[in-house]
DNA sequence: AAGATGAACAACCGCGAATAG
DNA sequence: TCTATTCGCGGTTGTTCATCT
């Protein structure tokens, strides 16, 4: 299907890009001639012609690939379009709840690491993974209030930060973050995409967490719990000298705080038998859970690319892109900064 | 019924790593 | 060792279909 907009739109996005990096003068060569190049869906015929082709010789070279089968394409597009299409051991179906728990585990550990977790997922590949990510688990994840980026929850993070403000500025925050939550937060519960249920009789003092449920609720439950979190959030801001100095919005406080609110989530995941370990977020063997940096999670984003590996991993020897030098899974699965218990067991490939 | 919006998926792009010569 | 070429990865965009208003 040519679509000639879109290559207008394409092409002036090259021109504009190779300009801003200066590409044109290092007279980078294309990947293949773009004239005569065809681009967008592939054809039946196009994946027969392909699939035929490659059954017969294999996937030797790309380049030489489209022009033997006869297809106007780049080799790019046809090696993309072979392992994220048309390979026969690939699984087109719906990601199983197994693969997802596979894909937040891993990605807590190796970040953006597409490859790396498609490999442990036979059938599967980066590509997919990549997509079911952004389309679902990203939001799944957010809406129990866990930063998909560092896999813990935003009360956590939030409440880092406020360890290095001073009190007003920490009820500015506060009211920061009400004001940028509440509209999705509203906007989830009513949804009922998830439910969120205060624990009862003891969540006013103590023990405030709050439930991850999948069971249907009452409309006025959802209204309560809005009102409810709102009323931690006020607290919160109304009262920053109540808060104890090393744990913001603790459940010291009365009410559901904002930790509360997303604290517990070990019952929290929408899958059986899946558990998001809170008790692992913090390092509270020194008696100060929330002064680690929020860059000390196994994934978080440095620079403005890549999010990286533990440490010990990429002292370990590792292409901290390709992931490829990595040698010791049990230095991947063991090491402080990881938020989950994977036994190497677990996986379908050792990652190397 | 029609337009708007969102979700899911497919495809493209540039870059850096790996490899060949 | 250096250079050119190829490959693979991750980010991003485009298209299609479903659902909502």
């Amino acid at each position: 299907m040519e679509m000639p907009y879109m290559i207008g739109q394409k092409e002036e996005r090259k021109r504009v890009d190779q300009a801003s990096c200066g590409l044109e003068k290092m007279g980078r060569i294309p990947c293949c001639e773009k004239e005569n190049v065809k681009r967008g869906q592939w054809t039946p015929e196009e994946d027969n012609k392909l699939s035929s082709y490659i059954a017969q010789h294999g996937t030797r070279n790309w380049r030489l690939i489209p022009k033997n089968a006869g297809l106007q394409r780049c080799g790019k597009s046809c090696r993309l379009r072979w392992t994220n299409y048309l390979r026969p051991d690939l699984k087109h179906g719906q990601f199983s709840d197994a693969e997802e728990q596979t894909i937040v585990k891993l990605h807590s550990i190796v970040g953006n690491r597409w490859s790396i977790i498609a490999a442990q997922l036979p059938g599967r590949t980066d590509n997919d993974v990549k997509n079911h990510w952004n389309t679902k688990l990203k939001k799944k994840l957010s809406g129990m209030g866990i930063d998909p980026v560092t896999h813990k929850p935003f009360s956590h993070l939030m409440a880092e930060i406020a360890t290095t403000l001073e009190p007003p500025q920490v009820a500015h925050l506060a009211e920061a973050a009400l004001g940028c939550f509440k509209d999705e937060m509203l906007h989830l519960l009513t949804k009922r995409r998830i439910d969120f249920q205060l624990q009862q009789s003891n969540a006013s003092i103590g023990n405030a967490t709050t439930t991850y449920m999948n069971s249907k609720q009452e409309e006025h439950q959802d209204d309560e719990a809005i009102e409810k979190i709102k009323f931690g959030l006020s607290r919160s801001i109304q009262e920053p000298d109540m808060l104890p100095p090393n744990k913001l919005w603790d459940s010291a406080t009365t009410g559901p705080t904002f930790s509360s609110f997303s604290g517990n989530c070990s019952s929290a995941f929408p899958y059986s038998g899946f558990q998001y370990e809170p008790s692992s977020f913090s390092n509270e063997r020194d008696g100060s859970p929330w002064n680690q940096s929020i860059c000390t999670g196994s994934t978080c984003m440095v620079g403005d690319r890549q999010s990286r590996l533990p440490d010990k991993l990429e002292e370990n020897g590792d292409d901290s892109r390709t992931g490829k030098e990595i040698r010791n899974d049990a230095i991947l699965f063991n090491t402080d900064s990881v938020l989950w218990d994977l036994p190497s067991d677990d996986l379908m490939h050792p990652i190397v």
